[in-house]
DNA sequence: GCCGTTTTCGGCCCGACTGTTTTCAGTCG
């Protein structure tokens, strides 16, 4: 079994103790070890296989064991046999925005609830609001609810959300009274996929500005509209949350709101070892639970000043080590955007891009790019239009014309030719050492045969390294985000196999691939893998999206060094001709 | 269920909002 499919299991058995009425602190570990799990670079079975289960943070003699029995067996009777007690699909019910286990056991017992479409019809006829501590009000608020889920069940990738987090806080700034408005969540941390937006405004008259929220016509639906916080439905359904604080209590609402909520809890518990109380408002002493003066809140600074720590960037919050690393004194120096000096995945229309050659040059320079690195598809991608070495020789000639150009302009931009290349079924690559005659570098990515075990797919693409013809490994894990699932491959395998190589392992910026993922990128810098953060563009403005790469990339705790584009040009045709040079002597 | 250089037992983050059971439980993040 995955990591994911475990962690998956645990947040289950999370549910179903919740509807046992369990004791919430029991459940808590649950769900905590489910994402302790999916934060994991190595797969469980290798973690099992050393005997170090129990040092993960979160997983004792308990935990342990039942990794151990689905490892093994694939199944678990812990689960199942909690899964006896409720109907098929009735999990399905704590979907829905409002019921929780309370009511979704009242449901089933008061009025034979299985699943979503019984809850349904029950609400429909009415029988909701005759059950004790349930009203009409209730039941009103229950069909809204089932009204909007299947819309607003799915969530949504970053790229999506990203502007429309961005018109919201331009709105909300625009609102009189809003002094500060920002986008907190998961948004701000940059995962790739977000559930809902979390906006953070603050004012001096809080209410002012929540009833002006609501009245703005910003959310197709306001679904609860208090003093301090309002939340409803953006246009196409996706969740959004306004809170908003007084400017004193800026910075610990924004630390709060941004979480994880894993690490807000950490912040918690360390502000109570030091004997402080930390919320939303601030950074509070506290002498025998009576709550003292404010220590911190105005800035996000202050408040991990106040806990002991250095700022943490918000991409770290996720409760992987980020604190134990603040305190001491080794966070990452994270890349920015602004260290990215070129793009080497870029697509022109000589096959299926776009945009020439020249264009996106040009819009590289604009960025402040040096450099850029064209890699149409090679011959074999017919679906996407690749092109044989003919087409390739005049890409070099244009490619060597327009670097001349450039050079007699005095522009700061130079172009690299690569090409990228299938990775085929038996581990070779549709390309011959002669191509190095014609291109700079060689991107392997694999496009086909994704169906394959992940087994066979580590092998196959460790053996197309070995080649020695692959300088870049593209969307090493061929995951689709919200269609196919993350592990097509041992990533562990495949980092160590780049290592020995000297491959670079792509942060491939698709918005849709995101690959590596944050955890695996994590899991190359601890192996002291080389990285390459590309755009994938297929035209000139798509470049914009290695905004979301570099995000991802932060996420996994990479610094610049480690990033072949953030390389000064010579550095990076210097490893290139080391690389060629180490393949012709072998 | 996990965790511990003050603890191997007794703790475990904190608050907003809603609806309804007039003092609070349930849900959410």
């Amino acid at each position: 079994m995955t990591n994911e499919q475990i962690a998956a299991v645990f947040d289950q058995i999370a549910e179903l103790l919740a509807l046992e009425d369990e004791n919430v602190f029991r459940i808590r570990s649950y769900q905590r070890a489910a994402e302790v799990i999916r934060g994991l670079g190595r797969e469980l079975a290798e973690i099992r296989a050393a005997g170090e289960l129990e040092q993960l943070p979160g997983v004792g003699e308990a935990i342990a064991a039942k990794v151990e029995e689905l490892l093994d067996t694939g199944d678990l009777q812990y689960l199942r046999k909690l899964q006896s007690r409720y109907p098929e699909g009735f999990l399905e019910l704590l979907q829905v925005p409002g019921v929780g286990p309370k009511h979704a056991k009242l449901f089933l017992r008061e009025l034979g609830v299985r699943n979503v479409a019984d809850l349904r019809a029950a609400a429909e006829a009415g029988r909701i609001r005759q059950l004790p501590g349930m009203g009409a009000r209730s039941e009103a608020k229950l069909l809204e609810a089932l009204q909007n889920w299947n819309e607003s069940q799915t969530r949504a990738l970053l790229a999506e959300m990203l502007p429309l987090a961005e018109q919201m806080v331009q709105l909300l700034r625009g609102l009189p009274e809003v002094e500060r408005a920002d986008y907190a969540g998961s948004i701000r941390r940059g995962r790739e996929t977000i559930g809902d937006l979390d906006l953070l405004a603050t004012s001096q008259h809080p209410e002012r500005v929540t009833t002006a929220f609501a009245r703005s016509g910003a959310l197709e639906r306001v679904e609860l509209a208090g003093d301090t916080k309002v939340s409803g439905l953006l246009p196409g359904g996706r969740q959004a949350d306004l809170r908003v604080v007084e400017p004193d209590s800026y910075g610990a609402a924004l630390v709060y709101f941004t979480g994880s909520q894993q690490h807000s809890i950490r912040l918690r518990e360390r502000g109570q070892d030091l004997g402080l109380k930390v919320n939303e408002y601030g950074v509070f002493a506290e002498q025998d639970g009576v709550e003292g003066p404010r220590l911190a809140g105005a800035t996000e600074e202050e408040v991990y000043a106040a806990l002991g720590l250095p700022w943490i960037p918000p991409e770290l919050r996720e409760d992987r080590g980020e604190l134990q690393a603040a305190e001491a004194g080794r966070l990452p120096q994270l890349i920015t955007l602004h260290d990215i000096r070129c793009d080497l995945h870029l697509h022109s229309s000589y096959t299926d891009g776009a945009d020439s050659i020249a264009a996106l040059a040009e819009a590289a320079r604009q960025r402040g790019y040096t450099h850029i690195g064209i890699a149409d598809h090679s011959a074999s991608l017919t679906v996407a239009g690749g092109i044989g070495e003919e087409q390739i020789a005049a890409q070099r000639a244009e490619v060597d014309r327009l670097n001349a150009q450039l050079r007699a302009r005095n522009q700061r931009m130079r172009v690299l030719l690569g090409t990228e290349a299938e990775i085929r079924a038996d581990g070779t690559v549709d390309l011959t050492p002669r191509i190095f005659e014609l291109v700079d570098f060689v991107v392997g990515a694999v496009h086909q045969g994704f169906s394959a075990d992940p087994d066979r797919m580590t092998a196959r693409i460790i053996a197309a390294l070995r080649t020695g013809m692959v300088d870049i490994l593209a969307h090493p894990t061929g995951r689709l985000l919200l269609q196919r699932p993350a592990y097509a491959v041992h990533a562990a395998e495949l980092v160590a196999a780049a290592v020995e190589l000297g491959v670079a392992l792509e942060i491939n910026s698709s918005p849709d691939r995101l690959d590596l993922s944050d955890v695996n990128a994590r899991l190359a810098v601890e192996q002291g893998a080389l990285l390459t953060i590309n755009s994938d563009a297929h035209n000139a403005a798509n470049m914009d999206l290695i905004r979301l790469g570099v995000l991802t990339a932060r996420r996994g705790w990479v610094e610049a060094p480690s990033v072949i584009n953030t390389w000064p040009l010579r550095k990076l045709t210097a490893w290139l001709q080391a690389r060629r040079q180490k393949k012709a002597k072998s």
